[in-house]
DNA sequence: ACGGTTCTCTACCAATTGGTAGAGAAATCT
DNA sequence: AGATTTCTCTACCAATTGGTAGAGAACCGT
């Protein structure tokens, strides 16, 4: 954050500097709490500089929900291939992984939330974005339960299920706050443990 | 808080048709992305009588929250009176209810979610009216485990992963339809059976 | 009938919103 | 070197924001 020195970033992370802070904000405080303003004066540069690379509000958060589609692609299937084979452990890789995600960069999930209150166009543009992971997520998940690895049910709904803890869990610390957690290095190790534990059991196969 | 004294008003309820129109659009759409005007518009009535009832936006902001805290601990704790002695009927039995009300009145869980980027104060405020029922949830939870009858693990937490998943699910509807989920009759008592299967395999004890 | 309270309105306001116009400096190309 | 492109700026705009001032109509108890 050395900001603006005297000669100017000429080969630009100016735009790369836009998109976090964008990223940031609109996760963190929604999309129609912020402001333009309020995001060049974050980023150190004026109102005028940020449409000059995004030709409106509306263009720079779809730059962002791209950004951020990327790059939850990219950690989840990252942590997919490096996991083990067991279902259960990898579903643990992948929350872990997402988790942690989440807690260096909370507007990444608070982000996907954002996206029922945006007009509804966003929906399609995220579910373009978004469906091939989706889509993999689900059929792993039902090959699996064929297996007779993951308990029985609705792929489709339980990983929207699944989706709705993790994600839940990580942008509303206020409702942690209120049942009593404490966030702090051990509250979070403790928090992810409960939660693994959480998922492990609701998805083990009723026989074993 | 104190709102205006009880007189009765002429054409009766117009406060409280103001409560129910902001109700619905700050929890729907967000407490910033709502604007005076468009409540005003909505009820029926010019903006300035808005403000008559209600200080500022702000205020109103706080009685509808306060209201939804209510309205919330009514359902919750009706269906726990009503509800069987076994802990896992008893928790369907009250997510049940507080599904059924989410689907009706989709705003109620979202105001929920919108605490976390309200002015920290808002927090606190709501903690007071909530604080309630959320310990007696966890200290219900806790004597439950105690007894072998529910899963082991930290209630506090526990309490607050059920929350997440219930609240995702009913205010995303969106990450439903990016799974494939049609919003329907069947397919919303589809998704009931799943939620409720999950959570009960979450929570069913080890040993049984 | 009357004076006061309750309720809703029209008219306005300063501040902020997303967005435009266009100038000027630095880098790159020819 | 001169021309052009790339990037950031100051200055401005119409529309909308939350909020104020105060008038006027409908109700009340007396």
């Amino acid at each position: 954050m050395a900001s603006r020195p005297a000669s100017p970033n000429r080969r630009g992370d100016t735009r790369e500097r836009i998109l976090e802070s964008a990223t940031i904000l609109f996760g963190t405080r929604g999309f129609d709490a912020v402001s333009l303003d309020q995001i060049a004066t974050e980023v150190g540069v004026a109102k005028q500089t940020l449409l000059y690379w995004f030709a409106s509000k509306d263009d720079l958060m779809q730059a962002v929900l791209a950004n951020m589609a990327a790059e939850l692609t990219v950690v989840v299937e990252a942590a997919m291939r490096a996991a083990p084979d067991d279902p259960l452990d990898r579903l643990d890789a992948v929350v872990h992984a997402v988790f942690r995600s989440a807690v260096r960069r909370p507007a990444l999930l608070g982000l996907l939330r954002e996206l029922s209150r945006l007009p509804s166009g966003a929906t399609g543009f995220m579910a373009e974005h978004l469906n091939p992971l989706v889509d993999r997520a689900v059929s792993w998940m039902q090959s699996e339960m064929e297996l007779g690895r993951l308990r029985q049910g609705n792929p489709a709904i339980i990983v929207a299920m699944v989706y709705a803890t993790v994600t839940g869990i990580a942008t509303e610390p206020e409702a942690l706050r209120i049942v009593g957690w404490q966030q702090d290095i051990a509250g979070l190790r403790n928090l992810r443990h409960e939660m693994t534990r959480f998922l492990r059991a609701a998805l083990t196969p009723d026989n074993s």
